[in-house]
DNA sequence: GCAACTTGGGACCGCCCGGTCTCATCCAAA
DNA sequence: TTTGGATGAGACCGGGCGGTCCCAAGTTGC
């Protein structure tokens, strides 16, 4: 049982990449069985569909994903500094991805009008980004370090929105510039609508 | 040879939902028979293959789509507040477009890492998104409605981005919020970074 | 080192894909 | 009303798709 499971990873590491980039139509069983070096036998020992597969390719690339934009960023004591890391992380973290960009964004429009599985995957991932940079803010709220005006839920989207469409129209164009420029877009808006003030009296310390 | 135009552009009308739903791969010969109420023959007597009638619902779509969001903004004088009519465009005119989200998002995603003829026209649509908003702008910039120091070309980049990215997420989410919200982000940062302040003097007013 | 089980190769399946071609019908100009 | 080109139906094609299955080879526990 020991070897399967092995291969079974190593599948689905090396079918990731495929998905992500030409999508679950676009991704024929015969690219899968390239990039994997098995025949189809080999793989539906370990899968019992296509889809379940393409699922688990997208777990994968999506978690690969999370801790490279997330990567270093838990020790940084300030809240709206954390954020800014974060963001800026979408452009300096960049090694080890998925080949193919952002899981997230291919995969909720590949399986946009079909597909419910890998569309509920993705609502699902979207909602675990969501959550951790709401959670960031909620935190420096209560610290005082967000501005109480500051509602949470609303930031996060903010900025996952803003990033993802950057990061469409970068792969677009071929070009890294639209993306830089919603990342130093995000980081003024942070520092001057989301970082409260300095108060004379000081707002947590003694 | 006037009927079979017609027959044409009917075909492209109903195609375009078709192909801006499923995406290329996924609309099949079968789906734009049904669509069309045609059999294969008629379709092939107006196009050499598939990918020329997508390219073709591809045009329309966007066609559509543009003519929505700059529908009523040429008239408006002040060119700050036809950036902020646009961008309020995205939400408050979308009848008429069709069906499956922006037409630039989802091609853009569908057509990466292959299918070059559609990359092609997604990233001629975006050029011409881009230049349309830039060019607002370097006109607002030339009449002194807009600060001397917004680069046009980044401005463009970044209304265009931000909108999309919170088109995919409210797509995704089956909620408006998140594109609202992105709008009135937009909104504001228009009128707090964008739109020059009123001079005592006024700028262009004898 | 043997037996039992796990693993993976690859032939096989039916289906539907995009695309072609022929021919009956339709339509429009003379 | 005739006629010739435009039009569209639909049978047909080869290929590649996702998926199944059997069996040889490999692995593992005893």
């Amino acid at each position: 049982m020991r070897k399967g499971e092995q291969t079974r990873q190593d599948i689905i590491r090396k079918a990731a990449p495929i998905f992500n980039q030409k999508g679950y139509d676009g991704a024929a069983l015969s690219d899968l069985m390239r990039a994997t070096g098995l025949e189809k036998g080999g793989i539906y020992r370990h899968f019992e569909s296509k889809e379940e597969l393409a699922g688990d390719a997208f777990d994968h690339a999506w978690k690969v994903a999370m801790e490279a934009r997330f990567e270093g960023t838990e020790e940084i004591p300030n809240t709206v500094d954390r954020l800014k890391q974060i963001v800026r992380n979408f452009r300096d973290r960049r090694t080890g991805l998925v080949p193919g960009g952002c899981p997230l964004l291919n995969t909720a429009i590949d399986s946009d009008d079909g597909n419910p599985r890998l569309r509920a995957k993705a609502r699902q991932a979207l909602g675990s980004l969501l959550d951790r940079l709401q959670s960031i803010a909620e935190e420096g709220r209560r610290r005082g370090e967000v501005r109480a005006d500051v509602d949470s839920a609303k930031l996060a989207t903010l900025i996952a929105s803003t990033l993802e469409g950057s990061i469409m129209v970068s792969r677009l164009q071929k070009k890294d510039e639209p993306r830089d420029l919603a990342i130093r877009h995000l980081e003024e808006y942070l520092e001057t609508a989301v970082r409260a003030r300095k108060s004379k009296a000081g707002a947590h310390q003694p």
